[in-house]
DNA sequence: GTTAGCATGTAAGGAGTTACATGATTTT
DNA sequence: AAAATCATGTAACTCCTTACATGCTAAC
């Protein structure tokens, strides 16, 4: 078990409960959203799609506008999908933090309940942590090269996210549980560069 | 073609270079190395030594210690390994700047000449130029909620690996190009928080 | 004596990339 | 008229992960 590639399930539902949208579109929207790293390809949309169709998650809508243009399938979520991405999006298990599927999951907090939400950001916390005290346990040599500056900079980029994980935390923990706006947006996180 | 798994091949040829290893130990070298993400599983390092020694890039070292304890199979590289170490870590291609090379490349900057060193870290600048331009062109809304705290985040990233490329940048080429020390460790690399 | 760590492997399978294939529409 | 971009797909392949299987050795 332990699957981790239903990020792309869970990214697409969530765009596509935000309003139809056809293949082409969806992945220029997927790429922003999550594609800071290689955009994702046609090859893996378009069979993910048709897969996520045959189990009924999201449906093709019959074309209505002008039959000049080449037909666009345009998809939208079924309510099988809704639950779907209903489940998903409370789900607070390992694969909600680890790196492949963390920003998906963080994208979509609007639809996540307070208390998943702090579940999830504490267990990526927890992860990095993991990660620091991995790096931080290097042995005597490669303290010098290319190497170790390296791990340096990648050390600070660990603190650097964790600092965000804190302050984020700290939001929403700040967030009265049960009572106020269960907003869409995360409560103030203070940037102080 | 366009080759990216190879890294693992080259992470191993750098490590062998320092010294022979064995599978285990190499695994762990390797995470320490590289694994700021996910670890290494035997399962792809063990195939994966099987391969190159079948290749004539490794070979095996018949063991001499006390036979008391279980066989560890320690490998050492070959000729033809060390030209192909040679040859890798003198590629200057799109492979040696993407996110899952370039680290790799990097870490074996030590014997990689100093204009292949520029040419590599540029291109990864322009890679990372490349990406943080994409995430700029968002679209008119999703200017709020937990997506677009994402996005500042991650752009500031990106923006903050610039910085650091560009002081290596600086360092390099500080590095008066076939005279000096063609030393093992970056340029100074002035760090100011 | 039993857990934890050392040590090496294999089989099955997933997830996605690359490369290919096709064609319409819009912009230059 | 050409080039770019819209638009959808398939087949082959690669790399790696997971899960399983085995057995030794040191520490508690």
């Amino acid at each position: 078990m332990t699957r981790r590639g239903d990020f792309l399930e869970l990214a697409v539902l969530g765009l596509l409960t935000e309003g139809p949208l056809h293949g082409y579109e969806l992945r220029k929207r997927l790429n922003l959203l999550l594609g800071w790293r290689r955009l994702l390809s046609y090859g893996s949309l378009y069979p993910a799609l048709k897969k996520m169709s045959r189990r009924g998650l999201i449906a093709e809508i019959p074309l209505v506008g002008p039959p000049t243009r080449r037909p666009r399938i345009v998809y939208e979520v079924t309510e099988l999908g809704t639950t779907e991405f209903q489940n998903l999006v409370s789900q607070a298990g390992p694969t909600a933090w680890e790196d492949d599927s963390f920003d998906v999951r963080f994208a979509f907090f609007g639809a996540t309940d307070l208390e998943i939400r702090l579940r999830v950001l504490e267990g990526r916390r927890s992860r990095l942590l993991e990660r620091l005290s991995r790096m931080e346990a290097v042995p005597r040599p490669s303290t010098d090269g290319y190497a170790a500056e390296l791990r340096r900079h990648r050390m600070e980029s660990v603190e650097r996210e964790l600092r965000w994980l804190n302050e984020l935390i700290r939001a929403e923990q700040g967030e009265t549980p049960s009572a106020g706006a269960d907003g869409d947006s995360p409560a103030h996180v203070t940037h102080h560069e």
